[in-house]
DNA sequence: TCAAAAGTGTTATCCTTACACCCATGT
DNA sequence: ACATGGGTGTAAGGATAACACTTTTGA
């Protein structure tokens, strides 16, 4: 029925590799490829059909030859494809597409840094998205710049609101960016990255919207709020940390960053780093006693200072029982 | 630093649009395509990115083309690219990969049907995949032909495990199809389609997969449970059905499969028929009440037969207060 | 002796599950 | 009257959130 594919196509692959690098959450970079623009890029590369046979094993590839690193978990995020999703070359070349993956590695693996003066290094996730790190509180950029902005973009828009049953605009920055009211209204979730990403590109906030094209809305110098990336880089890492924060709640992910053996205030941080926030220490370690997923190998580490803690390992036969089983932690600690 | 893409690669965006049909949870088919193989297929189309603006607006062509059909909610599940993953045309043609997306409409609208002797029906999910129906309880057909080939096919495999840290496959088949005990294993999940579906097309047990080359392993007859499906068509849909199953828990899809007005047992079939399984009455009424997503219109029906039921619903408002409002039903009703 | 971090016990509250029972209509 | 499906109240058990407190080390 249909045989002519009318444009070519390419697939782009591209790999959210994360590791927790000195506690906190790390991404995977190299430095940007094809663009007079100066920013950090997701490791990535066509993939080719004759020479992978599997998608995943053509992201293992580029991965591998791009930084060295052997990825251990792989998990498919979201197809991007839509035209004009970002700044692009002539309409005469291929379309290309991008097939956004989270992976998962340790850091602790010394035997990866062949090279000296490497071409990929670890960012801090949150530098990427400073709005999204609560450990020490609410950030100060929500007050200061975000939030302004964004009410300024909704007052000077309130009239060309997209028609149909959609959420309003409003609507969308109450809900991914809460209300502030503690009741009735919503609550700052952490899973909803991708969302607020979202809307600070609509608002012409990051600095990808101005450099796509997008006009920065009226009265509202050209901001960049968080370190930008290549092409839809940043987009696709957002994808990644709302993933990763959800799934940890019910699948025992977070062990794909931990060490061998780890203590549980250990365990608690790498959680609080992902997730954004703090726990509350004994539910946590309740939680994880419940959770059945870890067993103390016997020894102690003195490493932490203060009293030395128990060390414990992930039980890998329990994946095979009930790999269902994450870290379904509850409400933040107030603060 | 790349730049030529080495063999064409073409798009075919699948929808696996979802109705109500007479209350059985039903997709929307077309006769088989471009096979000589007789047998069901989902609407689907090439992605032609001069034409679509976007991966959606292209979904939303095709299948309105194919079958007139209108979509309203529309979610990208996965993209499907792996060679071999089907049976193909020679390897000259272009690798096609496929998107596969969710989609949900309500049948009650009349207008659609324009043509008689319409290209397109409405199936049941469960020919497809009628171990996933337990609302009368246990399927007689996983005792009768699944289970006992999974287990012929567990044993006559036992040398030829795959290597590294993933599950063993009798592992696979205990999480996927529960191991009958009540405790200590895992019951049934009825998120697990995707699972289920796999290891039955692993084992030979589908009639894709022979079609697809697989050798049937040996000492088994070639099988065919359930209904099969053109392509990888049958896997999406698997993949559709798992994640309306999951969403459907903390986010108000079923909403967009019921009529306008409804009584709260009618919503309550709705979501059995979707999850596969009986659910206890007043619990989850008590549910639909707490959540507040539902408000009464004031008439009642007596087209139930018995005490006429109250119409109620859905409060289109609540979903700009709080989108993550689902129905989180709990355990299914011991039968 | 004090700071720092590990680790424990206990209680109020809410949610889930399950039970049994009443109500309004058609036949 | 009785069958059929709609609709409700309430108690037991478990999970969650929060409280304050003890233990073991190094400096």
């Amino acid at each position: 029925m249909h045989k002519a594919v009318s444009q070519p196509i390419g697939i782009d692959l591209t790999a959210a590799v994360t590791a927790l690098v000195d506690g906190s959450p790390a991404i995977l970079t190299v430095p940007a490829r094809d663009l007079s623009f100066e920013a950090c890029a997701l490791p990535s590369g066509p993939f080719a059909p004759l020479r992978h046979r599997t998608l995943e094993l053509g992201l293992r590839g580029f991965v591998e030859d791009q930084t060295g690193f052997r990825l251990g978990y792989i998990e498919q995020l979201y197809t991007f494809g839509d035209r004009g999703r970002h700044a692009t070359a002539p309409s005469s070349a291929p379309h290309v597409m991008s097939i956004g993956y989270l992976a998962l590695t340790r850091d602790d693996d010394e035997s990866d840094k062949t090279d000296d003066e490497a071409p990929w290094s670890w960012q801090n996730w949150y530098r990427f998205f400073p709005w999204e790190d609560w450990r020490s509180g609410r950030p100060a950029i929500l007050d200061e710049a975000i939030m302004p902005a964004l009410n300024a973009w909704l007052d000077s828009d309130a009239g060309d609101e997209p028609p149909g049953r959609s959420l309003s605009r409003a609507s969308r920055v109450a809900l991914a960016f809460g209300d502030g009211s503690d009741e009735g209204g919503s609550a700052w979730d952490e899973e909803r990255v991708l969302e607020r990403y979202e809307l600070i590109y609509e608002a012409g906030l990051a600095q990808e919207a101005s450099r796509d094209g997008r006009s920065a809305h009226k009265g509202l110098v050209e901001a960049s709020i968080g370190q930008p990336m290549v092409l839809d880089h940043r987009r696709i890492l957002a994808t990644a940390i709302a993933r990763l924060r959800g799934k940890m709640k019910y699948r025992p992910v977070v062990f794909e960053l931990m060490p061998q053996s780890f203590t549980l205030t250990g365990l608690q941080s790498a959680v609080e780093a992902i997730a954004g926030r703090r726990l509350h220490k004994q539910n946590f370690r309740r939680l994880v006693d419940k959770a059945g997923l870890v067993e103390p190998t016997g020894s102690t580490t003195q490493a932490t200072g203060g009293r030395p803690a128990a060390l414990y390992r992930f039980r890998y036969d329990v994946v095979a029982e009930r790999p269902s089983a994450g870290l379904r932690f509850g409400q933040p600690v107030v603060r």
